[in-house]
DNA sequence: CTATTATGAATGAACG
DNA sequence: CGTTCATTCATAATAG
């Protein structure tokens, strides 16, 4: 239809040799990867610093192969998201109807993220994770706490 | 369950033709300005001049409608990625033995950037371009300089 | 297999 | 300049 497609992205394609189904087409994050992004992000993490996606990369590629962009794009497209949807319902909601229950979460994040912002460092240690792999052990997210990593600095501008 | 309908404002039907009335959206280069501007950019520069902003914008006005911001934001954007990414693979990275290669590369580009620094204008040949597409090949205009300039040809080995 | 959805990736624009 | 936001493109995943 439209001409305008620059497709041009990473073209995989099957590089002569093995095809053995090395898909280097885009990061397929695991379960656990989604699991462990998706707390942080809960947690209230937004928008990691550059050390922080680093070290969170670091830590997730134990469950596979992943790269510091994989993390910087996923945090980038939540909150995108995120604020996608709760912009839909707003424009959704005429200034009609009070309240409605689809307004539930949106609340909880809001709060969860001022908590966040005083975040030091989560304590990622592949060990804890390997753990807990298959068990749902809750995560021991020690927020204020470094496990053995002296006070980083990651201020995030808050205000 | 998402029907994202926020299809307002035009799509950027700037397809070559009448593209007038196309003004709402952001700036949609077309194929040939991003050939155009990713070969200024590898040829080394960097951060254009107001007056290089101006002709390189006027140049490509010809594929299309652009302003003098758009091939600002463009460079802007082209090379604070550029340095983001290799930052990235920097530390993201280490399965790789990374010799003094990046460094090489990294000094490379500085020095290319030293030449462009004094490209005076467009070495660029719209013929070539258009050629190499349709058939716009009747298109010979100079950059608003002299016409003495003879048509440079600075292809580079790359596509 | 084709159509739809979910989401990774890219990038224009702009902020601090 | 580095970082952040918004839209859009492309494609793996999944429904039909």
């Amino acid at each position: 239809m439209d001409e305008y497609s620059t497709g041009f992205c990473i073209r995989a394609g099957r590089s002569g040799g093995g095809g053995t189904g090395t898909k280097c087409g885009r990061w397929n994050p695991t379960t656990e990867q989604v699991k462990v992004l998706t707390e942080l992000f809960r947690s209230g993490l937004r928008t990691p610093s550059t050390d922080q996606i680093q070290k969170i990369s670091a830590e997730l590629s134990f469950y596979g192969k992943i790269e510091s962009k994989n993390v910087f794009y996923w945090f980038q497209n939540h909150k995108a998201r995120e604020r996608q949807k709760r912009r839909r319902v707003l424009v959704d909601e005429p200034t009609h109807h009070i309240n409605h229950h689809t307004t539930k979460q949106i609340n909880e994040i809001s709060e969860a993220e001022r908590v966040i912002e005083t975040l030091q460092l989560f304590p990622l240690n592949s060990r804890l994770f390997a753990d807990e792999f298959k068990e749902n052990t809750a995560f021991t997210y020690n927020v204020g706490m470094e496990m053995d990593q002296p006070t980083l600095d990651l201020r995030l501008s808050f205000v």
